[in-house]
DNA sequence: ATGTCC
């Protein structure tokens, strides 16, 4: 049954197999629910294929580390999967500076403030690019944005493929839109260029190449010592309010055809009928308005850079991916409807979907590791084909929020963060208390999450990025 | 993750 890896197990379930990608020791630490949710997920009809990566656990439904998949012609389409933050995902910029620049704690301090200027953090907080019509960015992403968003240095208007979500679809049945009601349009709308709380964070971060993949590294314009920023967002409440929308929708549609799972809150619906096609398209304008929004918040780093350093400093954008989703993918000849809940697309040298500019390489798959702890690039392998090309989204939760607090104190996290060292990563927050449910302590160790994936021949690594310095809401 | 309501 199971092979003699012990970074791979199939676990033969009541209604169905559930691949799981993770070490023996991780697999073991998972728990419980992970199988029972597995065991609801695959009683939805026509599933192909389930896995977990190594940084599963348990979410609203299904579990965090889903990769779910359909063959497109018999599809549903599932809004309990992809969950309420539709299109949440990284991504990566690189700048021209070097860490030695940023060497200062000052310096760093200056530059937490000048992002804090232009992103604002706080519950309420309204963005500041209300010139933007929001219709625009829901129905064409990136393409929606006024031109002086989007300076050819920073993204070139012709490498929209630098996002995926572009890359896959962006034009959609536009009336769908008209179902969100107007309260939430002005929400959403003032929320454009705001970061949101709990996990998302905007990062600095310094590049160490790994020196196997020292060829792709060079390829993707990555040095040694490079500073590069990171930001992990959603798509702010419009996401929620798409997911809250159709899922009534598409529970609607389940009791007219008598279907149903073990869980009552599972909601899914055939990808033809009407509401997984309502679904789908408002599904896309969440991407659109995700990927918009951290292309936003990356321009104002950029703006930050230029004030803290000057106006030579730059910032390119290296990738955007996302983490929740559905979506129609080609794997060998067939076409399958993907959904991946906290997984990351990590395709390999020269398989079609990758955009142009890493046709040859890959593209690169970002993966955040915890507050103080390091990010990866990785590249996927051939051999990820068996589990569709998902590679892991994190380190992945070990403990609640509120576990979490009464675990670690304050003088705990501020050491894990070296406050008051020279090496100090400098965090917008003085108190820290109101960020210690994001301590280390709260997530899974990622560097054991990182060998998993790579024992399990999934994606290699190909960049670590230490943090310097990190944004984050409260 | 989020906004809202007690």
């Amino acid at each position: 049954m199971n092979s003699n890896n012990p970074y791979y197990r199939r676990i033969d379930l009541p209604a169905g197999d559930l691949h799981v990608f993770a070490h023996d020791d991780l697999y073991h630490a998972m728990g419980a629910k992970v199988l029972e949710m597995a065991n609801n997920n695959l009683q939805i009809p026509n599933i192909r294929y389930m896995s977990y990566t190594p940084d599963a656990h348990v979410g609203v439904g299904t579990c965090i580390g889903t990769t779910a998949v359909w063959g497109a012609e018999d599809g549903f389409v599932s809004p309990s999967i992809v969950g309420s933050d539709i299109g949440c995902g990284m991504r990566l910029h690189l700048t021209n500076l070097h860490v030695d620049e940023l060497q200062e704690v000052k310096l760093r301090r200056k530059l937490v403030k000048a992002i804090e200027k232009r992103i604002p953090v706080e519950n309420h907080a309204r963005g500041y690019f209300s010139d933007i019509r929001l219709e625009d960015v829901l129905r064409k992403g990136l393409h929606g944005l006024p031109g002086k968003y989007v300076p050819d240095s920073y993204t070139p208007r012709k490498a929209t493929s630098l996002t995926h979500v572009e890359c896959s679809r962006f034009r959609y049945d536009e009336s769908v839109l008209d179902r969100i009601p107007m309260p939430v349009w002005h929400r959403a709308h003032r929320q454009l260029g705001t970061l949101g709380n709990g996990n998302h964070f905007i990062e600095i971060q310094a590049i160490s190449v790994n020196e196997d993949n020292r060829h792709i590294a060079e390829r993707w314009g990555l040095q040694d010592g490079q500073v590069a920023v990171m930001v992990h967002s959603g798509s702010r409440s419009w996401g929620g309010a798409v997911n809250q929308h159709c899922g009534s929708e598409v529970a609607k549609t389940m009791s007219k055809l008598g279907l149903g799972t073990s869980d009552p809150k599972l909601v899914y619906a055939p990808l033809d009928s009407e509401a997984g096609q309502t679904y789908s398209n408002l599904m896309y304008s969440a991407l659109n308005f995700a990927v918009a929004n951290r292309h936003l918040m990356a321009f104002a780093v950029r703006d930050a850079f230029k004030e803290t350093f000057g106006s030579q400093a730059e910032t390119r954008t290296l990738y955007d991916l996302m983490h929740n989703y559905a979506c129609e993918e080609n794997h060998g000849e067939e076409s399958f409807l993907v959904h991946r809940k906290g997984t990351t697309r990590a395709l390999p040298a020269g398989h079609a979907g990758n955009p142009q500019p890493y046709a040859e390489t890959g593209h690169p798959a970002l993966i955040p590791g915890s507050m103080g702890t390091s990010s990866y690039l990785m590249v996927g392998s051939s051999e990820g084909a068996r589990n569709y090309h998902s590679i892991c989204h994190g380190a992945g939760r070990i403990r609640s929020r509120n576990a979490t607090k009464q675990l670690v104190t304050v003088d705990e996290f501020a050491s894990s963060l070296r406050i008051g060292q020279e090496d100090e990563i400098v965090v917008n927050h003085r108190g820290l208390e109101s960020l210690i449910d994001e301590s280390p302590q709260a997530y899974k160790d990622v560097d054991q999450i990182i060998e998993s994936v790579v024992e399990a021949r999934l994606a290699t690594v190909v960049a670590k990025c230490r943090p310097l310095a990190a944004v984050k809401g409260v």
